[in-house]
Parts: C-alpha cells; sequence; structure tokens
DNA sequence: TTGAAAGCGCTAACAG
DNA sequence: CTGTTAGCGCTTTCAA
C-alpha cells in the first residue's frame, strides 16, 4: 500500500542510500542519468518520505508549536495568520494550543509540545511558570515569547510597545481638550502588556500636567461582565470624567454597552479610545477611535526569528523584537477644540 | 542527555518489553512489584516516550489536522476552539491549517497532512477539490467536512441548517410587518452555504406569499468593501426595499457603512438581519439582529466525531451532523408592529 | 559515484 | 509473567 523509499530504490536498481541523497538534494555526487531516473521514479510511484522515520533519524521534526491564551480574541486570530503563512512558507508545520489563560494548562501544554519534539515553541505566555520558562531556555529549546515580556529573562521575544500606545491615547485626548482621564485594565498580575499600558498612560499624564490619583487608573477583573459593572459603578461616582482609556477590545465593547446604559453619550460627555483596532472598530456607534497594533506582523517575525534560532546551530544573543503601535482617529475620541 | 526506554529498562534491571507494557498500560500481566520499580524510574527519570518512534511503528501519530479557510472570521476562531479542546481532552494535538479560500493551496494543504501521517484530517472544504476528496474518503482516510457540504459524497461531516437559518430571518422580517425583502450573498460557485441561505430564502418568500424576482437576490464578490459598494448600488435602484437580510458578518458591516453613506436609517427605513452572532452585533448602531450558528459546538462535534472514526477499526457509514441556528433578536431588525 | 550496514526509540510477535 | 528478536522508514558513516 504505501510506498517507502525500499521500493523506490528497489525499482530503480539501486540503493536507499541513493535515492535518500537524490531526495535531499544531494545531486552533487550523482550522475545526471541516475538522477534523473530516481526523480522519475519517486515520480510514478508518487513516492513521499515519511517524515517520522526522517525526523526519528533526524531529531527534528519541522512542527512548529504555539500556545495562545485566548483564540477568540480577533488579535490573536490576526498573530497566527502571520505565524501561520511564515510557518507554511518556510516548510513547517504549525501545531496550535491554547492554555486559555490558565498556568497550569499552560505547562502542561509547553511540556506535551516538548515531548512531541516540536522543532521550537512560540508562547503568549501567562508568566506564572516562570521556573518552566527560564528552564527551556536553560536547556537551549528553541523558545520565544509573544506579545508579553518575561521579566529577568533572556529569551527571544516580539512585543509591542505598550507604554509608546498609552502615549499616544492619552496625547490624543489631551489634544482634543480632555483633562479628566481614566484608564480601565484588566488586573495586571505581573503581565507586562497591563503594567506596561498603565505605566504609559500615567507617565504621559504627568509628562502633560495632568495629575495622577488613585482614581486615574482601575483594574477589573478579566471576567465577562465586570467592566461594564465598573464603568457604571465609576461614573456614578466621577460623572465629570471626559476620556476613558480601554485597554482591551472586549472591554471596550462592554464599556460602550455601560455607557449606554447610563445614557452618556460619546463623545459628547466623554471621549472613548479603545486598544486594538478590529474590523467592527469603525461600525461601532460611535466609530471608534483605536490603537492598533501590528498583529499579523508579530506572528510574522515571531515564526521568522524562531526558525532562525532553530536554523542557527551555534548559540547567539537572544532577540529582542518591539514594534510601534500606531493610532486610528475616529468619532469616539471626540472632534478637535 | 535524552533518556530512552533503553535507560529505563537498565536502570531497573528489566527489558524494555517490560517497561513499554508497563507504559501502555499493560498492567494485568506484570506483578505489582516490577511494575511500581519501573514506574518509580520513570518518575525519576523523568521519562517521555518518544512520540516519532513510537508513530513509526504504530503507524499513528496521534495528531489530527485541520484545514480553515479563513482563519480571521470570529466564527472560524469559534470553531477552533471547540475543535482545540475536545483534541486536548482525547490526547491529540492539533495541526492547524489556513487554505484562505484557495483551492490550490487546499490541496497542497491536505496532501501535506496526509503524508505527515495525521491520524484524521478536518476540513472546511473550498469545494474545487472534489476528486481529492473523493479519493481520500474512498482509501478510508479519516476525514470529516465541516460547514459545507460536497455533493455527491458520502462523507462525515457537521453542517448547520442554512436554510432554517434563512427562514428564520424571512419570517422574522414578515412577523415585523416587512415585505420588500433583498439578500445579500457572495457568490455561491458550489459552496452548499451559500446556495442554502438563497434557497431558503427564496422558499420562505414563496411560502409567505412573497414574489421573488431577480432583484431578490443580490451575488456580490467575495472582496473588500464589493458589498458596500453594491448595496450603495442597489438602493438607488430600489428605494423602497425595507429589509436586507446579510449572509455573512463582515458583509454585515459593510452592509451598515454603506447605510450611513447613504443616510438610510435602520430599521426605520430599512431593516437588516445579519448571519453569524459575533461579540461586537450588539453593540452596532443600531445592534444587531443575527442568526446564530453554534460554532463551538460545531468544533466539539466535528473532532468527536472524527476521533470515533479513527478508533473504529471497522468500516462504517458516514455520520452526518446538522446543527440548528437561531435568531437572536435586536434592534436592527424593527419593532413590532 | 555508489552501496552495505548500523541504528534512531519504540512495539509486538513469539518463546520461554 | 518476562525477555529475545525483528522490524517501522529513513539517514549516515564507512568502505568500495
Amino acid at each position: 500500500m504505501k510506498v517507502t523509499i525500499d521500493d523506490v530504490a528497489k525499482m530503480a536498481g539501486v540503493s536507499k542510500t541513493t535515492v535518500s541523497r537524490i531526495l535531499n538534494g544531494n545531486y552533487s555526487q550523482a550522475t545526471e542519468e541516475t538522477k534523473e531516473k530516481v526523480l522519475k521514479i519517486i515520480r510514478d510511484l508518487n513516492y513521499r518520505p515519511n517524515p517520522m522515520a526522517r525526523g526519528l533519524k533526524q531529531m527534528r521534526t519541522n512542527i512548529i508549536g504555539i500556545v495562545l491564551s485566548n483564540l477568540s480574541n480577533p488579535f490573536w486570530s490576526r498573530v497566527l495568520e502571520g505565524v501561520e503563512d511564515t510557518c507554511r512558507q518556510s516548510g513547517y508545520s504549525l501545531m496550535v494550543c491554547n492554555s486559555n489563560e490558565d498556568s497550569e494548562r499552560e505547562a502542561g501544554l509547553i511540556d506535551g509540545l516538548q515531548m512531541r519534539q516540536v522543532d521550537g515553541i512560540i508562547v503568549n505566555p501567562t508568566v506564572n511558570n516562570k521556573e518552566l520558562y527560564t528552564e527551556i531556555v536553560q536547556k537551549k529549546y528553541p523558545f520565544l515569547v509573544i506579545n508579553r515580556r518575561i521579566s529577568d529573562l533572556d529569551v527571544d521575544d516580539v512585543v509591542v510597545d505598550n507604554i509608546q500606545g498609552a502615549r499616544l491615547a492619552v496625547e490624543h485626548f489631551i489634544e482634543r481638550g480632555r483633562r479628566k482621564l481614566v484608564c480601565f485594565v484588566y488586573e495586571p498580575e505581573g503581565i507586562s502588556t497591563w503594567q506596561e499600558r498603565i505605566q504609559g498612560f500615567k507617565k504621559a499624564m504627568s509628562e502633560n500636567g495632568l495629575v495622577v490619583t488613585e482614581q486615574s487608573v482601575i483594574q477589573v477583573d478579566n471576567a465577562s461582565g465586570r467592566a461594564k459593572a465598573a464603568i457604571i459603578d465609576y461614573f456614578r461616582q466621577k460623572p465629570d470624567v471626559d476620556a476613558v482609556f480601554s485597554t482591551n477590545n472586549m472591554m471596550t465593547l462592554e464599556i460602550l454597552e455601560g455607557f449606554k446604559e447610563l445614557g452618556v453619550e460619546v463623545p459628547g460627555q466623554v471621549a472613548l479610545i479603545g486598544y486594538d483596532e478590529t474590523v467592527w472598530a469603525k461600525h461601532l456607534n460611535p466609530p471608534l477611535t483605536t490603537i492598533e497594533q501590528p498583529a499579523y506582523e508579530m506572528g510574522r517575525i515571531a515564526a521568522k526569528n524562531l526558525i532562525q534560532r532553530i536554523d542557527s546551530k551555534t548559540a547567539r544573543k537572544p532577540k529582542h523584537v518591539v514594534l510601534k503601535p500606531s493610532l486610528i482617529v475616529r468619532q469616539s475620541s471626540g472632534d478637535h477644540q
């Protein structure tokens, strides 16, 4: 049934060594004649080398594994597209796992991927498995972290400049004459993404002469409905706020829902900027000003750099890539003064 | 460095056969004593069987491959979540590919997956590779088709009842007093999903005493911006239409954009129902009435049934699953009469 | 320029 | 109840 290298060898009247060599492009040391002959038989028989046998021998699988924390956020879909494209073009297959932001599950998944001997692993880390990440890096397993940094760990990573993202929002608000800003964010819990957005927000506020208080940054549980409740709560207490910076696209939808329930007008009463550009942002009511992250690019570069590390046999220093976000201005952030 | 079954055997003073048996749960024929001993050593050495060696021997990989046609549509992200959950829980890894609706690429991907010896393949088919699908089914390779049917091919599939989906929309429009309906759809090109939505739309129209004309169903190119242009065009010619059924979630966003440009009021002037529920639907202006498809469920069942087929050594008839869509009523479809 | 042979790590007859 | 042996399909020294 299945055609093996032996079948080809027999049929061509050569040894499997020769077939193997030709298969792997070792043309240099082969007669044009035998080469053509073998190649033809391979075609005729539609012979495909068995990757497991090959892998067993070479100790490599040509598979890259990725552990994402949230498959349903369109930001990650886009990243995944970038990773998939690059892997496919480079001859790698992609194994996808979903940690769902659960660090135990993440550990299991990373473990499983290693056991499977995938050639490299990309992960959007929950950051609660530092020992594991460290161990992997130490044993020189090709490993790349995406979107979030691991503090005190020198590892390949690709992130977006979240401080800059927050600054873009703050400065835009100020340009539009807003002064009472508030930032909504999920519990940072050691996650660099959230921390940096908070940090950037505060820094940009200070630099522009606005005072930062306890009430400038509101942290909410990352669970459905919590952001909506929080914004309603906040508004009842501080009805004079005039600009909200939402640091996550799902959160933004909830905030909008809250505003509707409150009867608050956007941007008349309060301006709104959301993190992450999405297909729907421009169709919201009002069209949403957003901070766009180069998600596809992030995926592409992550895959590219990981593959480079896999290919480079010699040890090399981890590569750190920081991508720049940009501002997409629409109506939700108000008009020019 | 890497610890193999030989190391364990040596260390435990038994043969690798014994280790292998214990590893695979063949406890029945083993002394409690040796079993404990071997198990302990396995733990101590942190021994992990090499899946490639195992796969080479057993001719199976414990990998399932999936070929999607559009990673960035949230509908598919949700399906993927269902597939991933089920695979993980059943001990399979998931290999994800993106055909991007390109049938040549699809053929290459399916081919690659087979070559990789994945244990089964799920695909949202472009439907332009019938010979390939047929060949795969004939050679009894575990294969399951999702979302779209392949005509004249008896293969495992999981789809949603698109006729019913369209009917839900039409009947809802009629209840709300609308009579001049139009359906927007991408070029069907043999894709059952689109065909059935058109068919269901026409059928429900007729059954409710509405006449179906050439202008009742508008087909547009599946390229960015085409739907927006089409709706604007249509409206200028037939300004008396009072209900639009959009058969795709991206298309819906464009239609809304078109309406805005036209200054058409929804639902005042025209009612709108969109296919596929999304996170953003309820936040649109106005909140969108949608046809919801059980995407996660679809992924779950697809994976489950594929695994059943993989496990069942005996030939069995293909299983056809048809899931039911449901209507989520919001403001875009108008008020009760 | 080509081939023989050893083996990657594991499982499964078949013996004992 | 356990071990010996023979591969799974491929790559890779080492020899010719």
